[in-house]
DNA sequence: AGAGGTTACGGGCAGCGTAAGGATC
DNA sequence: GATCCTTACGCTGCCCGTAACCTCT
């Protein structure tokens, strides 16, 4: 019997289907069954109903359940003690909102290789409402996005707040500042995508107004830049992610009346047997943010 | 990492060598060391100070040393709980005394055999004070044997005790009975070999006449049966190793007037992590045993 | 028909034993 | 030189992925 037959199992327990646990294991859908095969045989029992649609639990299945996951988390914290970091691997899926990747990532990155130089990041940039539903499936191991994952075994901790600006290219003349909301409705408005919390934010603040202002909408945040910095319109945009437009006057700040809320960005992961390593990427993640003045 | 590392880990910490564990685990020395060059690269770190004549735990290998004990533990734990009887495998090193040999053993084996049809059984015919040896050096898993193993971790438990009754040929002519010790000395003793309990039980016996009896000892119980049929001599011997001879008429039991300790007997076997299994055959035997009358 | 698990099969790698090579006492 | 562990090397067997197949809904 080995470590990996039994989280195999662990997670064909927990998600309910060899398919997606082949996923989450980075191996074939037969690699799977051959596991759970192998395992069947040593014990001379079954583990799963694979009858139904979702492959249930045995009663014996839910007694190994049991001492896998004790045996699972005794072997992450064994690796987690006395292993030195170069030792520890594994891959880790990053789950992070197009804002955060403009902006903490980059050093996110940078610092878990230090720290752990032999796990691989794999990057998954969506909007926070597919982060959120990628984390339940356990597409992803981590996510940084707006919002919590209310289920289970989820932890969600704050880890960074953006103020949005507005801002405009020079490119484009203005009314006089502040800018009233029934002037800013006159022009068109870049943002993000729809579906995603400042989208909806912009679109509610210019509602007020009745009118039809234009709101131009992009899955690419580069894109919005772009489009802002061609004055194709004005944008509403954390500062960090356009400082370097900003200090080249390619695009300038100018105020509004009514305001918008920040974007609040929360880490979220599953606390499972055995991923001490997620929450390892977690806490240094959180570390990092911290050690910036905000 | 698997199982298997961690148990060569754990043998290696607890016998201080890794030819031992070899022996133990049934496997080459280059074998034993390959798979903790194998552990110490995953783990990133050294587990044995190679370079005195025993092999020593490093601090982290201590560390190891209890996450191991542990694992192993469980993973013993789960198999006993859940696995099919026919699933539980493995080789268990009997060592036994001839006289057990003799008599519990072929039933042992039958019934060991009919419960854990897939355990292998190796057998130790040997003096008792040779078994309590091996088991120490951990050669043999449980032993059969007069006298008691006395050391940390080892259970030793009363399995049977054999009265010795004087058999001789009826074609030896005896003086009247009860034969007094002095007439008994002078006849040709046939009995265990030297250094064995009932050998040196006998010989002090006769050793109070002050005359030099004649002994003959042999360390095959079949010798001395065969000897005494003979008529070589006289013979002190468990009524249960000569029953057929007994009916058969081919030995006659007779009485002497001075009386020898019973043989009483005991099974002894260590406790380790991940030895369920040899437990379990001990609860077994003394079962066995206990289920006849005695 | 489609989603999910199993069977069949070929290739690669890990783990084993034998034999030879150090290191320590 | 004896004892013990490591290195070298060839072999076997296990584990994996691809592809085809089976079975429910």
């Amino acid at each position: 019997m080995n470590i990996k037959s039994l989280e195999t199992f662990f997670w064909i327990a927990k998600l309910g289907s060899f398919r997606a646990t082949a996923k989450k294991l980075f191996a074939s859908q037969p690699t799977i069954s051959a596991r759970i095969a192998g395992l069947e045989d040593e014990l001379g029992i079954e583990l799963f109903d694979r009858s139904g649609r979702k492959a249930v639990l045995t009663a014996k299945g839910r007694q190994v359940l049991s001492y896998a996951e004790q045996i699972l988390q005794l072997h992450a914290d064994l690796l987690e003690t006395v292993a030195s970091p170069e030792a520890i691997q594994g891959t880790i899926r990053l789950g992070v909102a197009e804002t955060i990747a403009y902006t903490w990532l980059p050093e996110l990155i940078e610092r878990i290789n230090e720290t752990y130089p032999a796990i691989n990041l794999e990057l998954d940039v969506d909007i926070s409402i597919n982060l959120s539903e990628k984390l339940l499936k356990r597409e992803i191991d981590i996510a940084f996005l707006i919002g919590e994952v209310k289920q289970d075994g989820f932890f969600n901790m704050p880890f960074y707040s953006y103020s949005l600006i507005w801002v405009v290219s020079p490119k484009l003349t203005l009314p006089p500042e502040p800018v009233s909301l029934s002037e800013l409705a006159k022009i068109p408005i870049i943002t993000y995508p729809r579906m995603s919390e400042p989208h909806t934010n912009i679109r509610t603040l210019i509602n007020k107004m009745g009118s039809s202002t234009q709101i131009h909408s992009s899955s690419s945040l580069s894109t919005i830049i772009r489009m802002a910095l061609d004055g194709i319109g004005v944008s509403a945009l954390p500062k960090e992610i356009i400082t370097r437009e900003l200090a080249a006057g390619q695009l300038r700040e100018f105020k509004v009346e009514a305001s918008i809320p920040d974007l609040v960005f929360n880490m979220a992961y599953c606390a499972a047997p055995g991923a001490n390593v997620v929450r390892a990427v977690a806490d240094l993640s959180l570390k990092i943010v911290a050690s910036k003045p905000h």
